[in-house]
DNA sequence: TTGAGAATGAGAGTGCGTTCTCAACAAGCC
DNA sequence: GGCTTGTTGAGAACGCACTCTCATTCTCAA
């Protein structure tokens, strides 16, 4: 647990992130928890993960109150959404610069990779034929570490 | 109409391949209705976009014969689906080899890409933290030529 | 031409992710 | 401590993609 990527990350911005709340905003043990939860996680988790992760940091929690706080701490630009294909949207902490996402085929895990982005190059050119590149989506699949050793 | 992607592409594979059913499949209009909107699609296609256009083909025909034809002619290996992050399932007909999807913010149309693949330097990989990569997913996102020129 | 059985169409049903409702609870200001 | 009001929890409800049902139609080998 101590070189974890989420250990590694937490440890980099100095730890205890998640009462960093905006003023505004009522700190709830619950909404604590989701955002511990969130900022131990070695990548983006869907509400039914958090849930779970929540609930054993916390107590128990409702899946309602998970929906609810995600939106809320997305529209105060806290967590932002990931998007995998065929799969159903995860959160993960916002702030954390341009990265991508590798999606272990075994556990069906996803993590947050620190390799350089190989689609940089394609970012403000035009393609044959004319499409205009301002954005785009990668996502690895393969196996991930822990699944190999096991 | 002459220049579209799709023309190009049925053109190239010598037209009428809509015909090319397996053996043991019937050919019903509804079939060769589906199959020929997918070939002259410029991109995959959603279930509705479907139906909208082998109605528009074949005169009408019902949303669950679209969706047990996807089944049927993906399990003949016929065509292939299509994920897009936050998108519903797409599908075209198989055997483009590999390429990828630009999807355009404006008019929300998926197009296949005939540009060289930026991350199949990666393929078989082992990345930073041990993930072994065996394949990817790569969605561009942007505006297209029509939706700049309009 | 005919008959077996594959395919179709319309609409009901299913599954799943997500949102709503509302009474009870608790954070934080006075 | 008391009060206001944002937040919570449980479960019902919703939306949407997709599948099933079954009577009818159509394809195609014999």
């Amino acid at each position: 647990m101590s070189d974890t990527p989420a250990a590694r990350s937490s440890a980099a911005r100095g730890g205890a992130r998640s009462t960093d709340l905006p003023p505004d905003m009522r700190r709830t043990s619950q909404r604590r928890a989701i955002l511990q939860a969130l900022d131990e996680a070695a990548g983006p988790l869907t509400p039914h993960q958090l849930l779970e992760r929540a609930a054993a940091i916390q107590g128990s929690l409702g899946l309602a109150t998970v929906y609810r706080n995600l939106a809320t701490l997305e529209e105060a630009g806290e967590i932002v959404a990931v998007h995998l294909p065929n799969e159903t949207r995860r959160y993960e902490l916002a702030g954390r610069g341009h990265h991508h996402h590798f999606r272990c085929d075994q556990c069906e895990g996803v993590f947050e990779l620190a390799t350089t982005c190989p689609v940089a190059v394609l970012e403000g050119v035009t393609l044959p034929g004319g499409y205009e590149v301002r954005g785009h989506a990668l996502t690895l699949y393969g196996v991930c570490p822990r699944c190999r050793d096991a």
